[in-house]
DNA sequence: TATTCATTTCGTAAAATTACGAAACAAATG
DNA sequence: CATTTGTTTCGTAATTTTACGAAATGAATA
């Protein structure tokens, strides 16, 4: 094989997941957002909402957004001008299950 | 009581113990570290043990360790010239409560 | 008392995060 | 086709995070 240098795996994949949903959810703002996501699964909810129950700018929350996004804890579904923001159930099951496996280790 | 300029409080206690537990495991050598120490409840464990484990400088451990001081989730027990690290139980049993409520909400 | 030991703190540097307002965007509307 | 609308991206700046090796620490030991 001769593989040169190879760089172990020190974190199982389960460690990073963790460590990426976690990331994510390390701001208060972000916290925040999905609260408001999961209290308001029927009446969908977009940016410009959340900004007015919200202390910071709205590209600020743009940014927000887009790093739960990144995680994959929620989706935007473009409905111009607005852009409706729901939970990712999947992935926010997914979660769900690894912090429960984490904390009863 | 004339209060200029209240700064309001935008974030629940919740919100915000939320984000600082999430903070606390958003790297993996910190979830790394948790299951480790989840793993051996027993003999207890030594930043020492743990570097031999992880692909990180000991100092860079240290501060990792510091973090999680920080955050509550473990405490250190000095037994010269070592420190025993394990998990602080009631914090550890509250983050635990308090992230299956927030997935359940 | 000088040395050893496991560990932490310090000094430093690179990279990531958070934040804002201005500008850009893309679709619907006048 | 110019304007409006909700939202995002960009440019920028301040702060925080992550990382390392060197130096400091503090108790036990030679």
């Amino acid at each position: 094989m001769n593989k040169i240098a190879t760089p172990k795996k020190f974190y199982t994949p389960d460690q990073e997941k963790i460590a990426l949903y976690a990331k994510a959810l390390s701001h208060p703002a972000r916290v925040f957002i999905m609260d408001y996501l999961a209290k308001n699964t029927e009446r969908c909810c977009y940016s410009g909402d959340m900004a007015e129950n919200l202390p910071i700018a709205r590209s600020t929350l743009s940014e927000h957004l887009k790093e739960l996004k990144k995680a994959g804890l929620i989706q935007g579904e473009i409905n111009t001008p607005y852009i409706k923001y729901c939970i990712n159930r999947a992935n926010w099951e997914e979660a769900k299950v690894m912090f429960n496996d984490f904390f009863n280790r």
